[in-house]
DNA sequence: TCTGGGGTCCTAGGACCC
DNA sequence: TCTGGGGTCCTAGGACCC
């Protein structure tokens, strides 16, 4: 048996503990840039407010004020390592799958002890740390999604918790499931179905697996194969290292100075050599990407990326900077103006097994040592502290960030960390840099 | 005026090999 | 005039997830 525990309206919860102000009122929380919604309480989703609604264009949905809020993400990623460390103590192989989810398998084979287990669980969630979690659980992790849906949707339903063990019960649920409802059928898929005359997920197991191949691929062949109860998804721990790793922002506005673009890309770069540091992984290619305001009519639109293959694996901030720029050099058109820019690194390799390069042996452990002090001075003091001499600017780019939850006394608990999330303010009112 | 950020996997097609 | 068969690797693009 498979669990999905999943946390109600996540980052909306978040904020609600910290300001219970926010309970019973309409909120959203805004991605990076206060761009658009990412987040809604259930008073927010009855105004009809989709996911993803740009921020400007909430007003046109309701004449209620509706509470927006820049996101802080570390605020919620500290809130979500709790309630994972909570799951924990029941869960058989947790799999924390995303900020707001996690997988695990349950220690007993009858459903009622199992529905008691998780019962209890909610509510020692609830109040350790105040946000409402829905778990639903199946013999597969597809059904498990589903039957959490099913707990978080269904008003009689109050332990928040559903099983969905029963082939009987299970039948009727999925006779009720729209497709594009089912974990693994995203827009494109659904649209493809439905003009297959494919509308709920009881149709669509019904259909033959080699036409089911045709439509999608092998995956979507072994989400079809996981409602029919036949286990054959799994989801990668959040802890093992990434194959990739990016670091993007939209900027606050749009820009056509090359040396502030420039000075983005640095800080991008510094961010992912960190995380590799981080994640002991090294990494060979490097890519920069810029790209155009889409929304623009009046500026013509420029996006291009270029990827360099470096020497060698490394994590060393020097390498990936210097090899950065080279790229952004590379793409870089002048006349154009930019509103987002981003760097990647990939073909990453855990350091342990890179071999060092006979001809810059020498160089590579000194950056080795260096950025080791480097991180240890960062880790110490607040990240940031060290950084790259050339990116010492004044951050145009950074995003902007209007909508604040002031609870200041109750943020007190979370000392040291930086509630704007603005990496690059930190470092410019530091003087002692 | 204002539209996010960060990941994974699969497949088709091209280049290249013998 | 006639021009095979079978591999591998890489990449871009498309799909999905939160």
């Amino acid at each position: 048996m498979y669990a999905l525990a999943d946390c109600n309206n996540f980052f909306v919860s978040c904020e609600r503990v910290f300001n219970p102000d926010l309970i019973g009122q309409p909120v959203v929380v805004l991605s990076n840039n206060d761009g658009c919604a990412i987040s809604r309480s259930n008073e927010a989703k009855a105004l009809g407010i989709p996911m993803g609604c740009p921020a400007f264009q909430i007003k046109n949905y309701t004449s209620e004020n509706v509470i927006m809020l820049s996101a802080r993400h570390v605020l919620y990623r500290d809130i979500s390592n709790r309630i994972m460390r909570i799951l924990g103590e029941i869960a058989i192989k947790l799999e924390v799958y995303s900020v707001d989810e996690a997988f695990f398998q349950l220690p007993y084979d009858d459903e009622y002890q199992n529905h008691e287990l998780l019962s209890e669980i909610v509510k020692k969630i609830f109040k350790f740390v105040g946000v409402p979690v829905s778990i639903g659980f199946a013999s597969t992790r597809t059904l498990a999604k589903i039957a959490s849906h099913v707990a978080k949707k269904d008003p009689t339903n109050l332990d928040r918790v559903k099983g969905l063990t029963n082939q009987d019960e299970i039948d009727s649920v999925l006779s009720k499931t729209k497709i594009d409802d089912i974990w693994g059928i995203g827009r494109r898929l659904n649209a493809k179905l439905l003009s297959c005359g494919v509308h709920y997920a009881s149709e669509f197991i019904r259909l033959p697996k080699s036409y089911v191949q045709k439509i999608g691929n092998i995956n979507l062949v072994r989400t079809q194969q996981e409602l029919i109860g036949h286990d054959c998804v799994s989801v990668n721990p959040v802890n093992i290292a990434h194959k990739s790793i990016m670091n993007s922002r939209t900027f606050g506005h749009v820009i056509n100075k090359k040396r502030e673009i420039c000075d983005a890309v640095l800080t991008f770069a510094q961010s992912c050599s960190t995380q590799l540091r981080q994640e002991k992984s090294a990494a060979l290619t490097v890519t920069v990407f810029v790209y155009g305001d889409r929304f623009r009519q009046d500026l013509p639109f420029y996006s291009n990326s270029c990827s360099i293959r470096m020497q060698s694996h490394t994590s060393s901030t020097i390498e990936i900077v210097r090899h950065a720029i080279q790229a952004f050099h590379i793409i870089y058109k002048e006349g154009y103006y930019y509103r987002k820019a981003g760097v990647m690194v990939t073909d990453i390799k855990p350091a342990n097994e890179i071999q060092l390069d006979i001809f810059n042996a020498e160089k590579e452990v000194k950056h080795k040592k260096l950025m080791s002090a480097v991180d240890i001075i960062n880790n110490r003091y607040g990240t940031k502290q060290v950084i790259l001499a050339p990116s010492l600017t004044k951050g145009e780019w950074a995003p902007q960030q209007n909508h604040h939850n002031l609870q200041s006394k109750t943020m007190r608990f979370y000392s040291g960390m930086s509630p704007r999330h603005t990496p690059h303010l930190n470092h410019i009112s530091n003087d002692n840099e």
